[in-house]
DNA sequence: GTTAGCATGTAAGGAGTTACATGATTTT
DNA sequence: AAAATCATGTAACTCCTTACATGCTAAC
């Protein structure tokens, strides 16, 4: 019964905090939010949806309340899933938090689409703990890449300088990212040439598992 | 008990058709293949090896056989699995295969992994199927960004637009692969100097048994 | 002599999908 | 009136992870 995913949940409540919205609907927005293809399915969404009303975050208008279906609007008894207040506090209590789960693929892409909604602290710290993060991959996989060159086909190293590409890439847009919102916050120069994250910036580390 | 699924399977035939291994060390091999960074965990190549070895595909030698210790390579009982005559047979025919799943995220890098042992028409077939795959998923990100447009936040905004980026960045990679799997079918004059400066693998053939 | 790393496994549970089941409304 | 689309929901199953359980060997 419980535990329908942080990120599924965040999700439905950041999209019914712009707007209130039936399931149908809901999922359609939730496809373009989460990784823009990747098709959530019914089985999904609808058992979450009652989770959080079980929780009172949630609170659809069940039939009974429904206006009378007017000829044009009615479609079938629908239901309208709104936050509560409980629901309204709970997902601001979320968005200014930043554990170290925040920084997970998934995890990331739903907090950074709520940005907008989020304090500038807060989204600063989030993006350096994802920097912090992909910079310790990039470590990995490099050192991995050197360990094992010589061993591999033409292919095998392809996809792996490919990867290596990716998220080198990725890197930079957050840097581009974190000097804008700094940029926006207070004049903090600070030389560029730190590639292998070090324990600099704030505690944002933090060893999980 | 069943249908450890497809990916996990082909990956694991995969590395031992290279070389015969224990779990163990198996298990660091498909990190590094498997997207490079997500931990599998024995949770999940364990059941899956035994299901292997109770589909006759691989075989491991089991502690009887192991020659007595030596003082040091010895470290424990380890089962050390390769493939059977069948197993060789069946990884052959998924290598030849390319169906639709194919060309899933997942899939096909694993399918990528192992295309210096596909033949050239499959590595095409395979490429071009992904390349169109991810084209439609360009289309439908471009329809659905250009009927939202207005109404996002810049932060929406920005992850649309970076979201789109990799995707473009990802099909002319594919590109280049294409071009260059073209490129060594036919019969194009091998001149000693190759126009190396493109992403793209080169060294066309090169050794490898 | 205890910690760290190698090595193998199992049981329980989480997060999702597919396939099924139902019914209203709009379009052809 | 048949087909497509809107709309909601459940049951079974898949694939994977966590946490547990075991024991050996190397290093400190």
């Amino acid at each position: 019964m419980r535990g329908r995913s942080d990120v599924l949940e965040l999700a439905i409540l950041g999209l019914l905090h712009e707007t209130p919205m039936h399931g149908y609907e809901l999922r359609k927005r939730l496809n373009l939010l989460l990784g823009s293809f990747r098709a959530l399915s019914y089985g999904s969404l609808y058992p979450c949806l009652k989770g959080l009303v079980g929780q009172g975050l949630i609170a659809g208008t069940d039939a009974s309340q429904t206006p009378p279906p007017h000829a044009l609007s009615g479609k079938r008894a629908r239901i309208v899933y709104e936050l509560t207040a409980d629901g309204k506090e709970h997902f601001a209590e979320i968005l200014s938090s930043s554990g170290p789960t925040t920084w997970e693929d998934e995890h990331f892409d739903v907090r950074f689409a709520f940005f907008a909604q989020t304090d500038a602290e807060t989204r600063l710290r989030i993006l350096e703990g994802r920097r912090t993060r992909l910079a310790e991959r990039l470590d990995q996989v490099r050192q991995s890449a050197s360990r094992t060159r010589d061993r591999l086909d033409e292919y095998t190293l392809e996809l792996q300088r490919h990867g290596l590409e990716q998220v080198e890439r990725e890197v930079r847009w957050l840097d581009g990212l974190i000097d804008n919102e700094r940029g926006t916050r207070r004049v903090k120069p600070e030389g560029p040439g730190r590639p292998a994250g070090s324990a600099t910036a704030d505690g944002a580390d933090a060893s999980q598992h």
